[in-house]
DNA sequence: GTTTAGCACTCTCGTGTCGAGAGTGCTAAA
DNA sequence: TTTAGCACTCTCGACACGAGAGTGCTAAAC
């Protein structure tokens, strides 16, 4: 493969810059008079046939104007896109809105997938922050009537839980309330096998309401384990590649079905480091229902303690700088909030 | 307006029926056919004829099949559909998955989302429980970090929040455990204005966090204050209705943005009785957005307690016995498991 | 060697025409 | 009141055709 020219490399990009605007093929009369360029279109031509002979371009029909290929585009994200940041006062805008929301996690996160569908004028997702290793913080035990007792577990990173336990006996609020104290004392920190290191500390009760609390630790360490937020989902549809619906469905199914984002996200942002944004062009050649989008994805949280994934999912003809750097601010701000959270409570 | 003979009603009745499944206008000579009627098409098309003059059929155009018009399924809905049931061991099915998601409310609403868009293939909606009358129930306060407090709040109906509070100085967890036990002890089964009620009971300290419970308990009674479940929407792009992605926008949109979704929910169910299912024909005029679209709306809880709105959204030519069965036996089950809950805290 | 002007060629897209087919409305007879 | 028969209407797909946009190629200019 021969490299490119300077030239080369500027025609590529203004076609793609083009191309996202108008979803139409870019001809190269219509790149001179857009952009005001001092060569001539016969020239510019030239340059046309050996992007797309490197398989960077593609027409859509004999003598019709060129539209990028995902290998076009991937060039683009790679070596021609550059780091760009999103204005200051838009993201002073956006951070006083996470600041404002307090400590409401789900407020976060129905906040952070809010920004992401709106900046990147796409469908975006979030998932709950998930602890890598959630550790034990707080228990209160609730007498409700009779021998229901409700359970209510605090974890680092602010998770809060709640359970309902049925005892052999009914047991007054004053034995619930020393039982919580002393599981609140022992296990304070402690991960699954930390508690389970403790066994026989404890009387009847307290072993009942110990194997609640591992089993609700085992449940938060799925990896989609909580609620999944999403906004944005009718953007994709003012598409014009998803006009005829089938395409936008199938898209959106990846989104909607646990399965198919549980898969995704393990195989990409959940294996990645934290501060790394990955671009999916095209479903990269593994999911087919994923053929005619693309998804910029991130990462954020604590590393080693709590994360979370969040992404945009849109149209190939994506505009990629601007999702990419939406993802990017906000991956950090709430990394920033969850680290932030975690240093308060220890 | 005249009355419809017996006749009438049958052939209205079958039409609907098989443009539910055709999507296509219906002839005389294919309703004989697929219902082996004896009468010719001529009678059958007579009956058209009037059907048509009274506003319930429509020709797309001259000389083509007829299709119902809005009116037409309304007639349908009051008078031609009569009550029917889901399956027996479909709804032992449904039963048994909501008692196996044990207490968590959050997997309740997840369920019924699921089971309501997977019976009616359509999209479906799920809001959770609304406190009408939030009673304080039990409060932790939990010490963090220097003056850093969270609190975790459970009220009747099985909410639990949490809130983090700043305080001016250090506090111990005896004195945050102290202050704790006496908000409990003066506060359980309070609402707002029994809470407002006992003001000067209390220290600096206690006084802050009562004011954040009060907080609270204020935001707990927006009508669409919690999260909001959806699933099948990816159902509704593949009606053919929706082919053109600009009306299954318009229609999605109302079940995504949480404004509109407030203001058509206050608007229908929450006004109403909780065993009635609304059935909403094409917007009923009111809602622009909504033209092509019929929704089926119900509500759960426990009168005066708590209570959620549920609801299916799918084109107009909806299966609606079966949708409104659905959505009739999901609420019933979950103002059951609601109830049930409840009665069990007290 | 690189760039440019000129020109013939190709392909899409919108429009118009046309025939088949489905379904109707109407009339007269049962 | 119902039915048979028949002429009529309208959609839909196929086909043709011209306008327009854009290309590739060649030869001249820089």
């Amino acid at each position: 493969m021969t490299t490119l020219t300077e030239r080369q490399r500027l025609i590529l990009a203004l076609i793609i810059h083009t191309y996202v605007e108008t979803a139409q093929p870019v001809g190269s009369k219509a790149l001179i008079e857009r952009y005001k360029l001092d060569t001539s279109s016969a020239t510019i031509r030239n340059d046309m046939v050996e992007l797309t002979e490197a398989g960077y371009l593609r027409q859509p029909y004999t003598s019709a104007g060129r539209e990028p290929t995902e290998e076009g585009y991937r060039y683009f994200v790679r070596q021609l896109m550059g780091q760009t940041e999103l204005p200051m006062n838009t993201r002073r805008t956006i951070t006083h809105q996470f600041y404002q929301a307090g400590r409401d996690v789900n407020r976060w996160m129905r906040l952070a997938a809010s920004v992401l569908a709106h900046q990147s004028q796409g469908a975006s997702l979030v998932t709950s922050p998930r602890p890598e290793s959630a550790r034990f913080k707080h228990l209160s035990l609730i007498s409700t009537h009779g021998r229901q007792v409700l359970m209510v577990m605090v974890w680092t990173g602010g998770q809060v839980r709640q359970q309902m336990l049925t005892l052999a006996e009914p047991v007054s609020q004053e034995q619930l309330s020393t039982a919580a104290g002393h599981i609140n004392l022992v296990c304070e920190g402690l991960d699954t096998d930390g508690i389970a290191a403790l066994r026989g500390q404890f009387d009847a009760l307290e072993q009942d309401v110990i194997k609640l609390i591992r089993e609700e630790q085992d449940r938060m360490k799925q990896v989609v384990s909580g609620e999944v937020y999403r906004d944005g989902l009718t953007n994709v549809l003012a598409e014009p590649e998803f006009a005829e619906s089938e395409s936008a469905r199938k898209a959106l199914r990846v989104l909607e079905e646990r399965s198919m984002l549980e898969d995704l996200l393990s195989r990409t942002v959940l294996t990645s480091g934290m501060d790394d944004v990955q671009v999916l062009i095209g479903g990269e050649g593994t999911w087919e229902d994923l053929r005619d989008c693309s998804m910029v994805l991130g990462r954020y949280g604590a590393p080693g303690l709590v994360t979370g994934a969040l992404g945009v999912l849109g149209p190939t003809r994506m505009a990629y700088g601007r999702t990419v750097s939406t993802v990017r601010f906000v991956s950090g701000l709430l990394s920033d909030l969850v680290i932030e959270m975690l240093a308060e409570e220890n």
